[in-house]
DNA sequence: GCGAACACGTGAACC
DNA sequence: TGGTTCACGTGTTCG
């Protein structure tokens, strides 16, 4: 009969799939079929549960990933905006942001590194008698840039006489 | 028989074996059993892969934290250095630290902030006609704490020396 | 000899 | 009406 040739290639299939079954799962306990079948359904369930831990650890990562670069985003976009109001009006000269928040201003000079700028500023807001909180002073490629955070009697806490004041006392020293 | 009964329990639980694997195995394409065998290993060898992806992934990613990290504990060391020395011999008055490297100089100075220490530090620089790379002053609690680095002519690069030459000025101006 | 596991041939069901 | 798959009972082997 042909139906038992049939049966028979069909029971050898069926044989070749057990054993490249047996050959991807690890640890297989027994040897029999029924064991090779659940051992295979506990460990495709290790491995989904490796993928999903994986996979949340991926996404909490991706989380921690963005935020830092928003916050460098945030950063290098401020950084940008002066530079761009640098490089608006920027003259070899001398140029002077001034922003007043609360008891406190914060001065931000850039000019040429002649003449001693960081000096030159730090005794201005002397003679003003500012109190100095935090100043940062840079220099590269003969341009100087100085950030300073001070605090300011009550007088003068107007952002366009403030910058006058600086101004004028700067241009005393040159 | 019971040999009958045996082989049929035997046929049952290969049976139920089968529908666990159909349960956890995604897009059976046909129902035959022998399909089902060749699409579990398919889909093992699918997720082994996946997470073999995410290994090599995590072990790029856990190399490039250690980086990170080393890199940070470098600086906190260096700093932290720094604080422990500044504890040492800490005095009320005025105490200057001096670091020559090459044709510059790293110059720290920790003073009460009264009398305008920044203004004065500044001045004192001007007076040496040294150029100022960059300064960070900050102010916490009445005490100020300035890092300078700055440029010095190779006359002056002596440590004490230059320290002496920083403190002269500094006091001629209380 | 018996429990477990497998292979085999056969009948049935289903396109 | 063949082709394919399944379930069943049976024979056989091994510890």
């Amino acid at each position: 009969m042909n139906h038992v040739e049939a049966e028979r290639q069909r029971r050898e299939k069926l044989n070749h799939r057990f054993y490249a079954l047996r050959a991807v799962v690890p640890n297989v306990s027994r040897m029999d079929k029924a064991s090779l079948l659940s051992d295979a359904v506990d460990y495709i369930n290790e491995l989904k549960a490796k993928i999903k831990d994986f996979e949340s650890e991926k996404k909490r990562e991706s989380k921690r990933v963005k935020m830092e670069t928003m916050d460098n985003q945030s950063t290098v976009t401020t950084s940008t905006v002066v530079d761009q109001k640098r490089h608006c009006n920027s003259v070899n000269a001398l140029e002077i942001d001034v922003k007043i928040i609360g008891n406190d201003a914060m001065i931000r000079v850039q000019s040429e590194n002649v003449n001693h700028p960081g000096a030159r500023l730090m005794s201005a807001l002397k003679d003003l008698e500012f109190q100095v909180h935090h100043a940062s002073i840079s220099c590269v490629n003969e341009v100087m840039v100085q950030d300073v955070v001070v605090q300011v009697p009550k007088e003068m806490r107007n952002e366009d006489s403030l910058k006058s004041a600086i101004l004028m006392r700067l241009d005393d020293q040159e």
